[in-house]
DNA sequence: CAGTACTTTCAGGAATTACTGAAACTTCGG
DNA sequence: CCGAAGTTTCAGTAATTCCTGAAAGTACTG
């Protein structure tokens, strides 16, 4: 490995964070080093720059790509993938939560949505199955504030995180003005 | 192992996942099997329930604990440590968010504010210094967020995602109002 | 302070995961 | 249809991570 030492200590640590990322080192390597890059990179500037193996590099941008944090580009007169990363970091944070959410997510709402179908043989299964539904809803809960919010622009998600845990205070607002509505509706009635 | 049906598969389930999670097998098996169970389980019931060795037990119950997955009880007149998980599911999911954020990001900032220090020596450098200042900026704005959220009570945070999305809503109808008032200032003054 | 009931540590073997190099495959220009 | 330039596959090996059983440690009871 050749390179610039701020580039490199960045490919080494995103290397070494990898694994707990649950992508493996090189993985972690190449898009550290994709990201960091101003060209796109073909397979072969990689192996040199990484000095890793041609087939571990073809493998791990194939993982990269199933995780759509590479864009694939093509330049005039030349056969050869050239790789970069999405420019706009948000839309690699994205990308992220996206595919993790598939894979460390969904699976386990699948099953446990099965499960409650089944009828408990026990008290024990009882009270299993409740505690079941307990996850399953808080990650359902989760997942559809995500899949709401996710569709956001990168603008309204920036406002939205700018403003923190101050929308509470909007909320007690909003909480406010809708019973101060309902106290009028009520007290016309009895 | 010799569980209810929908224990085991739960188990055995949270086990697999365990891996993706960036814990190990046995680690989610535990976790999952205190989570379904009425009483508080100790380490001998648990070799029981999982058939596996008693060492392993214990290890893997000290990093519950590390991740502050896991409480220990005692009974009365019992020396065993007794083990199981939060009940609200809410504590859990914090506990889960807080570690998590620990190991694979505050690393990552720490790195990244340290590279972002160093002088550039080339162009090559000074590029890369600032991609590594978009994605610093996004991890912190993220995770301020985070701080600030993390700090709300189960209900207020219920209540903020079950908003979801709308909240811009509110963000939208909070900016007009600030236009409004801003607009009566600023016709005052020419 | 010895005995007991329980927990932890750790070296080494088992299982899993990652990496390599050689060979096979693809695609395109001539 | 051949050869060149590039990419992918895959079997075998290297590296890592996980798990076990034996031994050591800890702390309470009588």
């Amino acid at each position: 490995m050749n390179l610039p030492p701020t580039i490199q200590s960045f490919v080494l640590h995103f290397g070494e964070m990898g694994s707990r990322w649950g992508i493996n080192r090189t993985v972690g390597q190449i898009y550290a080093l994709l990201y960091v890059s101003s060209q796109p990179q073909c397979a072969d500037q990689i192996v040199e720059a990484l000095g890793i193996s041609r087939s571990n590099v073809s493998m791990s941008l194939r993982e990269l790509q199933a995780w759509n944090l590479v864009v694939m580009k093509h330049l005039p007169d030349d056969r050869r993938d050239f790789f970069t990363t999405p420019s706009d970091v948000w839309e690699i944070f994205r990308a992220l939560a996206e595919e993790r959410k598939k894979r460390e997510v969904d699976p386990t709402l699948t099953v446990l949505r099965e499960l409650l179908m089944e009828t408990p043989r026990s008290d024990e299964e009882r009270f299993a199955q409740a505690r079941l539904a307990e996850m399953h809803g808080l990650i359902e809960q989760v997942t559809t504030w995500y899949d709401d919010v996710k569709l956001l622009d990168a603008e309204r998600l920036a406002s939205l995180l700018s403003l923190g845990s101050k929308v509470t205070k909007l909320l007690d607002a909003k909480d406010r003005i809708v019973s101060i509505g309902r106290r009028r509706k009520e007290s016309g009635k009895p």
